[in-house]
RNA sequence: CGGGGUGUGGCCUAAUGGUUAAGGCGCGUGGUUUGGGACCACGAGAUUGCCGGUUCGAAUCCGGCCACCCCGACCA
């Protein structure tokens, strides 16, 4: 990508109307820009890092036998009286059509994918079963707050796994907590598994909490056992396992999983028939990620004053071409014709490169470069005449190595 | 929803109740620059959140409403 032709927008100051880091940061580097109260626009840069997140979740969800599909967004009310929380789910957003159909949009879905699920299911056979989507969600909540952290609108991975009995449910809600550790991880993220409360509808949940002085929940962690406690559950200030005295923590829930039981299977009857030929429930399990959410979490946790470290494999892009012109005009041209090479060598290469060939300062290009994030930059100037190398440093390196472009390869094949 | 705070060009800010609301960023034109958000000149851009009130006169004072931020409550 060209970044003169690249439709972005950055700001020297920090918006008056945030105080979170990750808003004031996304915002800024023009990742993101406000509409309303917990209700944000992804611009190009934006989308590049939700498009990462999305497909790291796809490929270690595939992996374990997920397929994924698309539910719809409008409930009608019907669907939600049946569980009785069109009533009871206090952030339900709630909309009327012109013939006076009444709606909800979605906050979570099961009271779609259960009645799909129940179209999908007759037999054992049938089972097991693991659907999931990506896709938005609206919680209409009375107070959104810190940035990305908690939206009206947000998007959301949702799994829903569908079995013969609470053994398989169980077993696989462990392959899940085992694939979103992996996901976590990819996304640069330490993720701690938390015990929780099941809310309102299962008996407990687990819950992935990324430690950082911005979180909203609180945590207590056992560092020899990696687990840790939700406050809300809490009954004592030293491990079960071991006994060792625990760790207070801040944390951001980026996930969680479920295991639902049999309740909205009783909901929607959803029954499979036995190898005995008896009609059964099936137990079923959830499991979300907040996607948004969890980019808001990657930047409270990667930044320093200049801007935002994005870990690799969550980056709009991999390396930043940073070109310097000086004033002779003759090797201006050299210059440019160099960094042009290198710039569709690393694109045949399928390296996602951003190029600055702006006519603007140098000056001007790394501040702007060190606030968007990209973890590593090569910066083209007139040495590069003598030698052929370039100057290469990571995001959040002081310091460079003058290299080649063969080098360069090499170093970032690995 | 309870408490606190804040609303001024696209962004960040300034302005004892007193001319025509000031500056910086950004933007346009011309020129000079080019290794850490450069400089000069000229220019465009505002019903000071909205409605009402007090006053000879309101961005400024008063009332109501709205929006945003923070704390709390809530958070399948």
């Amino acid at each position: 990508m060209l970044q003169s032709k690249f439709i972005y927008k950055t700001y020297k100051e920090e918006p008056s109307d945030e105080e979170s880091r990750n808003a004031k940061l996304l915002i800024r580097a023009g990742f993101i820009e406000k509409v309303s109260s917990g209700i944000y626009n992804f611009l190009p840069l934006g989308l590049r890092v939700i498009d990462k997140i999305e497909n790291i979740i796809r490929e270690e969800l595939n992996k374990i036998g997920c397929q994924e599909l698309l539910l719809t967004n409008l409930h009608p009310k019907e669907y939600w009286e049946k569980t009785g929380r069109w009533e009871k789910f206090d952030v339900l957003f709630k909309t009327k059509s012109q013939t006076g159909s009444e709606y909800s949009l979605a906050p979570t879905h099961e009271e779609i994918i259960f009645p799909l699920a129940k179209k999908l299911i007759n037999s054992y056979k049938d089972l097991p079963i693991a659907l999931y989507q990506i896709h938005t969600k609206y919680r209409d909540e009375l107070r959104a707050k810190s940035g990305l952290l908690r939206n009206r609108e947000f998007i959301m991975k949702d799994l829903y796994s569908f079995h013969r009995n609470n053994e398989e449910v169980e077993k696989f809600k462990k392959l899940v907590d085992k694939t979103y550790l992996k996901i976590f991880k990819r996304c640069g993220l330490r993720a701690i598994e938390t015990y929780a409360s099941g809310g309102t509808f299962s008996t407990y949940s687990t819950e992935f909490q990324v430690p950082t002085p911005a979180g909203e929940d609180i945590i207590y962690y056992c560092k020899r056992c990696k687990i840790a406690w939700n406050k809300e559950i809490l009954t004592s200030k030293n491990c079960k396992n071991c006994k060792k005295e625990l760790e207070e923590l801040k944390a951001i829930e980026v996930g969680n999983t479920f295991n639902l039981g049999t309740k909205f299977s009783e909901a929607f009857d959803v029954y499979y028939i036995d190898r005995d030929n008896k009609a059964k429930l099936v137990h079923a399990g959830c499991y979300g990620i907040g996607v948004t959410r969890l980019m808001g979490a990657i930047v409270e946790v990667y930044n320093d004053e200049k801007g935002i470290i994005w870990p690799e494999e969550v980056a709009p892009f991999k390396i930043h071409i940073i070109l310097i012109l000086g004033k002779d005009k003759k090797k201006n041209e050299k210059l440019e014709k160099y960094a042009k090479e290198i710039y569709f060598k690393l694109l045949n290469e399928n390296i996602e490169v951003l190029f600055d060939d702006r006519n603007i300062s140098a000056g001007e290009k790394f501040a702007e470069s060190d606030l968007i994030g990209i973890p590593y930059r090569i910066v083209i100037g007139e040495n590069y005449l003598k030698n052929k190398k370039f100057e290469f440093k990571h995001r959040k390196e002081k310091n460079y190595k003058q290299i080649t472009i063969e080098q360069l390869l090499k170093l970032i094949k690995k």
